[in-house]
DNA sequence: GTCTATATAGGGATAGAC
DNA sequence: GTCTATCCCTATATAGAC
């Protein structure tokens, strides 16, 4: 009856519009004007709920990261094989980045050094590392073909991350509008494909093989 | 006789700065009193060679995306199989990619909508296409096994891009500095192995098969 | 072709009234 | 909690001497 409060409070809106604007300027080419007009306040009022823009972007991204980590551990711990719940796990998170393609953009920038955030976040470290461990496990039991984890669980994020905010740009006949249903099918499709040929092991049916003759 | 001057101009110098400096700082965070100072001049000489920082930018862009075509080139006209000339081709772009990181987040920062080009280069797309094309053909001929030639281009795109820029950050268990050459030898095994995995046809042998094996 | 000096603008952040 | 007004700083870009 305490966390059951959906009310939308002043500072969530600054969030919402912050993590729009920064998606799309950058952190450097944001202006804070612009945040305050989308919430319609004046600048100054900002800094009633924020001390700073540095706090402000710290916290557009400080759920995101809780966030997929609860996706990732509830994946893991689901029924089926280490391979269903690896090809859950790995739907479940192409969907939820290419439903977020500002937030993508910031965390993308913020790895390249964009942020004047002095220490990195180390939760994409732990989550890489939480797959990676679970993949190595599972190849110990000999249900898992051997592959370099970490490799492959970088190249996920790394498809998924591309798909989401540059693949209209740089690859528009592959992708058009990366928020369509359909464009969101092909990316998952696309991407728990590359896992099973890298994972399955010799006898495991992949899902609709028939799905990947294209041309 | 008359392309053969290697004499570098104070242009040149210039554009290595320039590079350098919007590769770290990307478009909006970049000082052009920070470029001035690494050459050794004042910010206002900058402006004997370029008309805004925007032009300087886009004058950076350049010759990168020519480069790239021209490799590109060459390696589908080199000799042996359609799937040994892609394999030459994902080497030689990893290299070259993983060699320049700085250019490499200047082309992601761009695709990510942050310099203020109003139109996109063209050649990306292009690029993609020719190797798209290729691979359809390769195809078309059974000498390629059927996959998604967009997609997987793209996925090479996104591995060697985020391998050159984000995995220090990212990923620094599973590649320390990009530069060092154990990890530009890691990446180039790993999207090979990607590529031949969707590409190559039953009785195609792989390369170096024995050291995929690793946990 | 490089410099000094300056124009012009806009940003983040603060003070203090209401 | 939101406003107006303003401080202070830095940025791009220009003017004109040398």
């Amino acid at each position: 009856m305490d966390t059951a409060a959906p009310r939308v409070t002043t500072r969530d809106r600054i969030l919402a519009a912050a993590e729009a604007v920064l998606g799309e300027c950058g952190y450097h080419g944001t202006r804070l004007h612009e945040i305050a007009g989308r919430v319609g306040i004046r600048k100054a009022s900002l800094f009633h709920y924020f001390r700073s823009k540095e706090d402000l972007h710290h916290a557009v991204l400080e759920e995101w990261f809780g966030e997929i980590e609860r996706v990732i551990r509830t994946a893991l711990e689901g029924p089926g094989t280490p391979l269903d719940k690896l090809r859950s796990l790995t739907e479940t998170y192409v969907d939820m980045v290419m439903a977020h393609p500002a937030r993508t953009k910031i965390v993308l920038r913020q790895s390249l050094g964009d942020a004047p955030a002095s220490h990195w976040p180390q939760e994409p470290q732990r989550l890489l590392r939480i797959v990676s461990d679970f993949i190595a496990e599972g190849q110990s039991a000999k249900m898992l073909a051997p592959f370099d984890p970490k490799a492959l669980v970088f190249s996920v994020m790394a498809m998924a991350a591309f798909s989401s905010t540059s693949a209209a740009v740089l690859a528009p006949e592959w992708l058009g509008d990366p928020s369509s249903a359909e464009s969101v099918e092909r990316v998952k499709r696309h991407v728990v494909d590359v896992v099973e040929r890298c994972l399955a092991v010799g006898g495991q049916a992949r899902s609709a093989p028939s799905k990947r003759a294209a041309v």
